[in-house]
DNA sequence: ACAAAAGTGTTGCCATTACACCCATGC
DNA sequence: GCATGGGTGTAATGGCAACACTTTTGT
């Protein structure tokens, strides 16, 4: 018999926000299967475009956002995944600042929102599994890739970062040893600005340098070992 | 229009021999397209079975193996990367010790082989591109995952495993270093036999205990930095 | 003046590295 | 007896963790 397999697209979307730590972009289902869910962002691939168009796409169609970075996480293919047909979903991991963007939900999605990852609702399909795939993925690679800078803003106090990784790595870590093991990788720029949050003494904005990050990968200085 | 997209697996296994380093599993293609290429194992997934399913029997058809690790490594899905249709391929990486096994081309495959990956011939479709990937996930998997027992025999002498990561890290490393690391993980039994080859001394031979592995990754101990 | 957050150095320890000689066997 | 590969210990170094007080601002 001829195969009749579908293949769609997921997105596991990361944002960062100091009030609410890690959350998801998720989407409300307007169609059955899962009619009115909560969902990953996602469809299927069209026939002319790539796995990566068809996630940018997507996002783009169902919440309105594009990403500033993306990498691909997994592929989910177990028969019965999806109720209707059998569907192969190549899953992709996204990272966002969630201010850069207003979420709005369009086509098939009835709503659009972010979700903490501690207090996720109950999702369509084997979303669950994905989501857990990817929070791990995250997790993993913070630690020894720069990765952590796309959720923050281009220019932040150092204790954004600091934060970051706390609630990431969920471990306390010393503030003056987590600066020096930063700053020796050679690729955090200081500048002469501050800015004032709160109370307390305003804090210096610090920058990540691309240019520099990927020179010195180049050169194979620094590489990996982040935390 | 109705998405007419294929799904396929490929397989690249990894087999090690003292004097042939490491190789990989290649079948020449009996059909077109790249009829008479070598490519590797691989094919479409049946519309019940499951991905790792697809990938085992395609490994048993084609070339008469069937690995002991087995793991996704990536989906690729760039239209064009095959001729004829829009196929999507969800990549998978195994290993296998290549003496356990008689290679025996069957269906698709008019020959299989081993072929050194410092020596491959030209590759069907974008396979030589898979290969890169499965390379590079090989040499950073070994450095802080056990797999490289996967390629051993079960009983081995230290100096086996050493030559292993010597060929696939490929730098000098200090052998009197390297067995204190290793012995010091917790989880490499040394047994009483020792087994001769070639001149020399006898060498005492070594086991991978799969279970105290699992004990102390569970336990937190260890978990990762081997190398 | 006090509360809140930012900023900053030094010391001790342990893990990693560097390093070379003897041992058991086959021929 | 010599060639071949196997087996083993110690000392020095440097990277990492532990640790607390001062500064700047707002209220």
């Amino acid at each position: 018999m001829k195969q009749d397999i579908k293949v769609s697209v997921d997105a596991v979307v990361f944002g960062y926000r100091q009030d609410d730590g890690i959350s998801v972009v998720l989407i409300k289902r307007k169609y059955e299967p899962f009619q009115k869910s909560w969902a990953l962002p996602g469809g299927l691939v069209l026939n002319d475009e790539s796995l990566e168009e068809a996630v940018r796409r997507e996002l783009q169609e169902e919440a309105g956002i594009d990403v500033n970075y993306l990498e691909q996480l997994y592929s989910f293919g177990q028969p019965g995944r999806d109720p209707r047909n059998r569907v192969v979903s190549v899953a992709y991991f996204g990272l966002v600042r969630p201010d850069d963007y207003q979420l709005s939900a369009q086509t098939d999605a009835e709503d659009v929102g972010w979700f903490n990852i501690k207090k996720m609702p109950k999702l369509a399909f084997d979303h669950k599994h994905i989501l857990d795939v990817a929070i791990k993925r995250l997790r993993g690679k913070i630690a020894y890739e720069p990765i952590g800078f796309e959720l923050l803003d281009k220019e932040f106090p150092f204790s954004d970062l600091e934060k970051l990784y706390q609630v990431l790595l969920d471990n306390d870590l010393d503030r003056r040893n987590f600066k020096k093991r930063i700053m020796s990788l050679g690729f955090l720029e200081e500048l002469d600005e501050t800015i004032q949050r709160g109370a307390g003494r305003p804090a210096r904005l610090y920058r990540f340098n691309r240019k520099k990050y990927f020179e010195l990968k180049e050169k194979g200085y620094n590489s990996d070992l982040f935390y």
